[in-house]
DNA sequence: TTACTACTATACTCATCGGTATGGCAACTA
DNA sequence: TAGTTGCCATACCGATGAGTATAGTAGTAA
């Protein structure tokens, strides 16, 4: 369940050849810190120390890379977050995410959410396979906090959700555009607020499962 | 106060000819609605009905025109929730942001945040003079929810102000990445919960002033 | 009349970049 | 031994785009 097989799409990679791991390596840091559009299939060829022509003898092309690099980010976060999750049965589920997108920020550049910022980047291409990435890796985590709100026994965990990932959204964005260096902590106190809030007024729903 | 003067910096124009306005006009669509990288200024110009040339001639460079963009969409937001809070004295300044917001996104398209956007799309370039603005608009916004919230009688005012410009930010990105539409409502909701929390808990300071 | 301003029109330079072509080499496998 | 796979190296094509150059026109102000 953590690891959801996605739909073999176009851009799909069935296994990773060294050249090609290599490749999605430098795809990853470069296209994260650099952008999508502003990084050539070259440099990551370069950064990778591969040739051009290897990157696309594995990937049809820049859009199959492009997605290849949103969709193993995707996975790795996904994994972050309910791992997390599951070594601090002490915290909030709901809360626990915020500690986790805390711990990812740390661990790597806080400099945001590299969904967004690929929507972004490509918002000249609405075609471009990435955006149904993008569109489920938010969908995905909304879908989370629907889940952990319900099992925390909210009844309106729906609305909740939207609300929690405004704050997780917010957060990201605020560490890539700001000075504000405490967005996570900040955000996580209001999700604690809110959290109160719906149980209080929106009442218990049923016990949380499992 | 509504209009505060900007420091005059290297990309500033002063009066704008029939040219420059059309340009900039045509600029402000098409960098907000396709991407400032990937908009030409050849694309710029003839939509605008004018040569390229007449652009270079007002504007120094791409990188003026967009600093002129983001400078030109940053003063007509700050007009437009400033407005807002003065036209709806019943509603509290702090949630009134949230719908000026809404009324902003209902007006123009629900696209995302221009300034989000053009960070993103800015990013292999740090040095780049748009960098600024986008800073100086968040920064804006900050200080705005932290003055309007100290009015309302919260003590810890700054800290609030993070926590509703995590629901400001993330309610925008999710217009652009989500299929959710009442992001902005719920983010208001969730505003009003927290500041409601916030004048319980942290008690009441000085009463507004006027 | 002169000079400046705002503009049109077109052509050009230079650089970048996605993607392809060609050709070759080493390892593994049928 | 033959074929396939994964890779290297290099050159190339076509498109795009920032910015410049040149030359000319209409209005306006000294």
């Amino acid at each position: 369940m953590a690891t959801k097989e996605r739909e073999s799409s176009s851009w799909e990679v069935p296994r990773l050849t060294p050249g090609a791991r290599a490749a999605l390596d430098a795809a990853g840091r470069l296209f994260y810190e650099r952008g999508i559009t502003a990084v050539a299939v070259e440099s990551v060829a370069e950064a990778a120390g591969v040739t051009k022509k290897t990157v696309y003898d594995r990937f049809k092309s820049k859009s199959a890379l492009v997605c290849a690099y949103l969709s193993e980010r995707d996975s790795r976060y996904r994994g972050w977050v309910e791992s997390w999750i599951a070594e601090h049965p002490e915290t909030p589920p709901v809360l626990a995410v915020f500690d986790a997108l805390d711990a990812w920020m740390t661990a790597r550049g806080p400099k945001g959410c590299a969904f967004v910022h690929a929507h972004a980047q490509l918002l000249d291409t609405p075609e471009h396979p990435a955006h149904r990435v993008i569109n489920g890796q938010k969908q995905w985590l909304h879908d989370t906090f629907r889940d952990l709100a319900h099992d925390a026994g909210v009844r309106s965990a729906d609305a909740l959700a939207a609300e929690l990932l405004c704050l997780h959204e917010g957060a990201c964005v605020m560490h890539s555009t700001t000075d504000i260096t405490d967005a996570v902590t900040r955000a996580r106190r209001a999700a604690h607020v809110l959290l109160q809030d719906a149980l209080a007024t929106g009442g218990r729903s049923a016990p949380g499962r499992k």
